[in-house]
DNA sequence: ATTATATGAGTGAGTACTCACTCATATAAT
DNA sequence: ATTATATGAGTGAGTACTCACTCATATAAT
């Protein structure tokens, strides 16, 4: 994810000190929510005082927009580079993986956005827009191609990306939903193996594995 | 789900009056999420005074909890009793769609469980023992079986199971989410077939479908 | 049948406290 | 010396919760 903070697009450098609010902030929200969290709280967490939060943000509502506006997915572009010739198989995990990393190290950010978007249209709305129509298209492409070449069933590719992305998903929230819990984690490698075999080999029309 | 309201266990009926303040705290705590709902709004969408609240709950976090406790999922018995002997695809079909329209039914209050599970570690642990947990049990079982019967890949039956589960949750977040968007929806009855189409003849060894 | 007494669900004004935001003053940077 | 930055005590609107009181209904007394 590319974090970027000019609150309307104007002055888009933040000082060190926004940084620090901005990240002490997302700390607190995400441990008690945007309206359990108090503005006291994150200047506590950020090591300045209640007045210096509001030299840098109009509003606690301001902070948490600052977070979640410019939530830019980050370019699969060099990934799919990386991979490219490669099979199916190949390229689906390399895609998987990355994402799952980039999931990985923000998932009090992501968390946390999905959570406010909820009770917030502006944040709601952006990330539509930003994230998930993006995030959901390049796959889309991806699939619809294969379909196009007759590799794939005539599955609409919507559809199919969708179930892809639910699978990898559920593990993570899964996993973040356990945290310090006692159940069974899995090793991400074998999830994400057996996610693209499961996808692939019932999406694929010539099947070359798993024929016993 | 059964909902069944007993604070703890000992008087387990609730009179008219406090079932309709647990309604409007559904609806109010969905809506601002627990910390930005307020007791008075409550005792407005419930039609009675703020204190009238106070007479049926001690705090206002014990009307929360009294929503998330009983949550107990709903027995699957007899819909596996109607399509017994059916193929796994009309069963699973089954399994699934009578899933979602329980979630269909319920989402207010699913959404709110999951939102407040991250803030309220009661809310967590009761989720997870009542109905992760079992939900997830069920179809392992189901999935464990076919393995044992040489029908389906040496998978772990918790990732295959997660991975349906998984493919089927998405759909219905994305169509909450997107509530009153302009984005595409999707017909449940098509999803669901894909989305059985996809696990099933991916994680069956004789395939007899898709062959080209 | 009529009247007196008791009950307890319901009320809403009041209380103690919280919290986002302000502003006069101090400190640091130029 | 002037300007920019930081501070934290202070403010007042709001909030969870309390409690003395009401009043419709049930029960007992006549």
């Amino acid at each position: 994810m590319n974090r970027d903070t000019g609150k309307h697009a104007k002055e888009n450098i933040t000082s060190k000190r926004e940084q620090e609010i901005m990240e002490a902030a997302v700390k607190v929200f995400s441990k008690k929510g945007f309206s359990g969290a108090t503005t006291r709280e994150i200047a506590a967490e950020a090591g300045v005082a209640e007045g210096t939060i509001f030299r840098y943000f109009k509003t606690k509502k301001d902070i948490l927009f600052s977070l979640a506006g410019p939530f830019i997915v980050e370019s699969l572009a060099n990934v799919m580079d990386e991979v490219k010739g490669e099979t199916d198989e190949v390229v689906l995990k390399a895609i998987l993986k990355n994402r799952l990393n980039l999931v990985k190290n923000n998932i009090d950010l992501i968390r946390l956005i999905f959570t406010e978007a909820q009770f917030h249209h502006e944040i709601r709305e952006q990330f539509i827009e930003n994230v998930a129509m993006k995030a959901a298209g390049m796959l889309e492409r991806f699939i619809s191609e294969r379909i196009w070449e007759g590799e794939y069933k005539e599955i609409k590719p919507q559809i199919a990306s969708r179930a892809l992305v639910g699978m990898a998903i559920i593990f993570v929230m899964w996993k973040d939903f356990l945290m310090g819990n006692k159940y069974i984690q899995f090793n991400d490698e074998e999830v994400i193996d057996n996610i693209i075999d499961i996808f692939l080999y019932g999406i694929k029309k010539n099947r070359m594995k798993g024929e016993l």
